[in-house]
DNA sequence: ATACATGCAAACGGTTTGCAGAATA
DNA sequence: TATTCTGCAAACCGTTTGCATGTAT
């Protein structure tokens, strides 16, 4: 893969970023340092991360793309209320290797992989009387 | 909810379905009973059945949704090869209630939902020297 | 020199929506 | 009659793509 100073820009946006962005996000940042940078080549870059596996994508419904700098499995939940979408710690009892053995074993199916994201309220719009916040007004994801 | 002969056709559709068809098979299906259908009234009734709770949802990245006749819980996976979308078992190794319960208890946030499938090889395609057939030329999808 | 990357703008695909008219209650 | 529904077509939104130009090796 050939260098492009484009791409080092996304892909720092990506690692430097607090929360999980999207490419709108990714693009907004990029272009503070290189302003003529095109949103195409802002969502060809990511796809090529992705595909490098230096970066991972997280694909949820009516919802933009997300990237991920952690490349450790984890989960995620997803905040109804502000649309955040925060790690979930080591403590979600779910083994791939194990749930690929099992139906394996009593089903026709090769598993090679899977998807799994939580719904749900993250503590800041669960504080009393916390106003339900639309998506694009917040996108600092508390932790 | 008022009736309307469309509606019903939809739904009809969804019931009788040996798959888990997309909106646009369905809008197939009415269109031969009701020719004048149109796939914009074919989408806003089955978000409708959705709403009232008579048809499940499945939302997949970069695939059309699917409608599900089957309302109680079950997990699914997506053939890579064909496109389909098959019925797993009751073998799978993840329990909502256990997970909700995991989560926060050592975590800030409230669970409600999730969302999970499997991706792999349906035993049509893993079949010997069978080839990868794209999506649009299968739509049987066995089980 | 020759790949490969870029900016731009148009296209894409699934889905939603605004509207005037038709069907239900 | 009052409301809800429909068909139609245009809009929507995130993403991809074709093309001519620019840049890294």
């Amino acid at each position: 893969m050939k260098y492009s100073k484009q791409r080092e820009l996304v892909y720092q946006a990506v690692l430097q970023s607090a929360c999980h962005p999207t490419a709108d996000m990714i693009y907004e940042v990029v272009r503070a340092q290189e302003p003529a940078v095109s949103l195409g080549t802002v969502y060809r870059n990511l796809g090529r991360l992705v595909e490098e596996g230096l970066v991972r994508r997280i694909v949820l419904p009516n919802t933009p793309d997300r990237f991920d700098r952690r490349l450790e499995e984890h989960q995620h939940l997803l905040c109804q209320r502000c649309g955040g979408l925060f790690d979930l710690g080591p403590g979600v009892p779910f083994h791939f290797p194990q749930a690929k053995r099992q139906i394996e074993s009593c089903s026709p199916f090769t598993v090679t992989g899977y998807a799994l994201y939580f719904t749900g309220v993250c503590p800041g719009c669960a504080e009393y009387h916390s106003p339900a916040i639309p998506r694009d007004q917040i996108e600092n994801e508390r932790k």
